[in-house]
DNA sequence: CGAACCGTATTTTTT
DNA sequence: ATACGGTTCG
């Protein structure tokens, strides 16, 4: 047992404790994942069996990751028939065994946020509720709290106390909107994330015969990151624990940051009474961080009152001190981030992936990316807007939803009219309100529009039939046909790739390469297959099981090992870097000012800042703007309060710019504080200008359903239009201007487009391109 | 029915 | 600033 050699006492105690329940209290840095791994590992070793062990893990990628180093120990073939993966991808595969017990198909499709969202809205929108008093985003919060509560609609309306708060906010449709949301769920055979805890649950409650069977299985269960369990998963792994009660949770309370998401932090706390004959094991060892990073953010994290007692020390070097850069503006505060990172890696040849530069708001990015890119410094960012939620990406892949499962309302409502097929929003509303009087999905509205029809006229009835063909003869392809070759033919019968092509714009052609990228990805997903030794036909319902839990971190390319990681705090959860900079921390930005309202919500935001410092091995630094651009103006930020909770101990002095004012400025400024400037900053200091030079805004680009790419394309002003300049204008693409008429605000130009024809055009709506 | 146009809310975090 | 939904016009 070579491997037990490399851990401390208290971890090997963790290791090899491996009967009865177990809580594992784990530190940031605390070496928690190896031992997690050797703890699998180790049973393995013992002769259990791979698929009697099932561990729970926060994220995909820390259940990828896992797997290969219990791999390397045990071999990869083992460790790949663990049960290893998140809450939500192991129960959808016992539920895609089991569906068909609560009336779903077994083949049910998982509704991501958009479908939820969507099919919220247009609930609220058929029962003719004020759109404004109930807001798509709250109503959908009730009820996805409520199912992570396990409260079942009939129980919502009869719960005295969530009706009462529902009446007081003038909102009480909301259990009626919760129960036609999960009966169209229902008819769509159409779980959404919640749903996919809350039905195991409930298949639990109801086949105990199906609960004892998945007890006997899973001799052995192991929770990550327990403390951000919601009580859905928690009950899911009581009872799955109760008939071995060899359960092992591993967490940091320290470390909740999940409770907007119905996370519940007295899991931890309780652990204690749940299991009264556990071991506890404490990590209090970082092995990660320096002395000073580890003492600093064990000085911000004693300011909250709720918390387990532990330690929290590192036997590293002391270290550098916290670094806190002080921007004038939030573009400045990228320049400077950009520029520090600079210098690391050209004068201290620090590797680019061992940096990471970390925000409370995804909206953050934008300037860190356009920093990096003017420094030549290779990045990825993770989060914000993944590959699969792009429109076109996503419609293609409704198209194999709809195969797969014709039920799939949300699906179908998004591409039945994408290529136009002419079916527009009156035949929908009929169709739907047909589904809704007949408690079935608008595919089975559709099937039988011949025994009933909603009013449609002829015409409609023609599209719509002709759009259920193209369907139904497409369907078996998705169960019987390899993936790849499915997912082609799909593709090409549902016209979308004409569509695509059709567009010669810059955004069409990028669009084009993503349904090419997805391709490539569903025949990569195959082999992959193969290789693993399935031997069964990959199809493409096996490829959008897979895909539909997938997040941006999970498509981590090899390429992105060489790059500086950005991302917010949540998503850089589990991971560590050797130099890590906190952006933003700002009052209103972080803590946001959506949190400062209650006590429990403010030290939630405190364990995210303890979470962002305990990432960094070597060395943290802090940045802050005393200006920055919110929802497009200007506001302007004070140091967040969390700053002067860092014990000055451990803090270096604010560092200031130094850069010149015109260059960031968002307007005059007069600088007053010069004092620190170490030579980091003062080759930059002589920069005296960029090659930003101030763009004038006219209008926006209206209806553009993808975002132009800055460095294509630029706004001038209407005066600045020239015949033959080439033009690009919403979707049409590029076109030249062939003739100019009228003057100021009515000035016109006819531009040709070699995709659209030639089109008149108000200027204020034009954008150039550069030729 | 679809395109063009216009007004408003949005940004807290994610499986 | 922009994405989205609603309204009007052809």
């Amino acid at each position: 047992m070579q491997y037990l050699n490399e851990l401390s006492e208290v971890q090997h105690q963790a290791v090899t404790t491996t009967n009865g329940p177990s809580l594992i209290i784990a530190g940031a840095g605390s070496g928690k994942t190896r031992v997690l791994t050797y703890r699998v590992a180790h049973l393995l070793k013992q002769g259990i069996p791979p698929w009697n062990i099932l561990a729970l893990t926060f994220t995909n990628k820390a259940a990828k990751e896992m797997k290969e180093r219990i791999g390397a120990v045990v071999g990869d073939k083992t460790a790949k028939q663990l049960w290893m993966g998140t809450f939500h991808s192991m129960f959808m595969r016992i539920l895609r065994a089991e569906a068909d017990k609560l009336g779903f198909a077994n083949s049910f499709t998982i509704y991501d946020t958009a479908d939820s969202k969507s099919l919220t809205s247009s609930i609220i929108k058929e029962l003719k509720l004020d759109t404004q008093t109930y807001k798509t985003r709250d109503v959908l919060g009730r009820i996805s709290s409520a199912k992570n509560n396990l409260i079942t609609p009939k129980a919502y309306a009869a719960n005295a106390q969530l009706v009462s708060f529902d009446r007081q906010t003038r909102k009480p449709e909301i259990a009626k909107i919760y129960a036609i949301y999960s009966q169209r769920c229902l008819k769509a055979s159409a779980m959404d994330f919640d749903d996919l805890l809350m039905n195991t649950n409930i298949l639990f409650r109801d086949f105990p015969d199906v609960l004892a069977k998945y007890q006997e299985k899973f001799k052995y269960i192991l929770v990550d990151e327990y403390q951000d369990t919601n009580y859905s998963q928690y009950i899911i792994v009581k009872k799955l624990a109760a008939s071995h009660n060899n359960v092992c949770v591993v967490g940091d309370d320290a470390q909740s940051i999940y409770s907007f998401r119905g996370a519940k932090i007295e899991n931890i706390l309780n652990f204690r009474n749940d299991y009264p004959n556990h071991k506890v094991f404490k990590l209090e060892q970082n092995y990660r961080s320096t002395q000073t990073i580890v003492n600093a953010a064990n000085s911000v994290i004693a300011k909250n009152k709720r918390q387990l007692k532990k330690v929290s020390f590192s036997a590293n070097d002391v270290g550098e001190k916290i670094k806190v850069l002080k921007a004038y503006t939030d573009q400045e505060e990228s320049f400077m981030v950009a520029s520090v990172i600079s210098d690391l890696t050209l004068k201290n040849h620090v590797n680019y992936e061992d940096i990471a530069i970390l925000y409370r708001t995804n909206a953050q990015s934008r300037l860190f990316e356009e920093s990096l890119r003017k420094r030549n410094i290779p990045y990825r960012v993770y989060g914000s807007l993944s590959f699969y939620q792009r429109k076109e990406v996503k419609d293609t892949i409704a198209y194999f939803r709809l195969t797969v499962n014709p039920h799939d309302d949300e699906a179908l409502k998004r591409v039945i009219n994408f290529p136009k097929r002419g079916i527009g929003a009156t035949t929908m509303e009929r169709l739907q309100t047909a589904a809704n009087e007949k408690d079935q999905s608008i595919w089975v509205t559709i099937s039988k529009l011949g025994e009933h029809n909603p009013g449609l006229k002829p015409a409609a009835v023609s599209k719509v039939t002709s759009f259920y063909n193209l369907i139904n003869q497409m369907g078996p392809i998705a169960y019987t046909a390899e993936a790849y070759e499915a997912a082609q033919t799909i593709v090409m019968n549902a016209g979308l790739i004409r569509e695509f092509k059709a567009d010669s714009s810059i955004e069409g052609v990028t669009r084009l390469q993503n349904i090419e990228e997805l391709l490539n990805s569903i025949k990569e997903f195959s082999d992959t297959q193969k290789e693993e030794g399935v031997t069964e036909l990959t199809t493409l319902a096996d490829y959008l099981e897979n895909v539909s839990l997938l997040t941006d971190a999970d498509n981590h390319k090899p390429e992105d090992k060489k790059k500086v990681s950005v991302m917010t705090i949540h998503s850089a959860k589990g991971l560590e870097f050797d130099y890590v900079f906190v952006a933003g921390v700002e009052e209103d930005l972080f803590p946001s000012k959506m949190t400062t309202g209650s006590i429990e919500e403010l030290e939630e935001e405190r364990r995210l800042f303890y979470v962002a410092l305990t990432r960094a091995a070597k060395e943290a630094t802090i940045s802050h703007a005393q200006v920055r651009y919110k929802w497009g103006t200007l506001t302007s930020g004070i140091p967040s309060r969390f700053i002067a909770e860092i014990d000055p101990d451990f803090i270096d002095d604010e560092v200031d710019t130094g850069f010149k004012d015109a260059t960031f400025g968002y307007g005059t400024r007069s600088r007053n504080s010069m004092r620190s400037n170490p030579s980091t900053f003062r080759e930059t200091t002589k920069r005296k200008s960029t090659d930003s030079t101030p763009q004038q805004k006219l209008t926006r680009l209206d209806t553009a359903t993808s975002k132009p790419t800055s460095s294509n394309g630029t706004y001038v002003s209407p005066e600045d239009i020239e015949e033959n300049m080439l033009v690009l204008h919403d979707r049409f693409g590029p076109g030249k201007v062939t003739k100019i008429e009228g003057e100021g605000q009515n000035k016109k130009a006819t531009v040709e487009f070699r995709a659209a024809g030639t089109k008149s055009l108000l200027l204020k709506f034009a954008k150039l391109k550069l030729a």
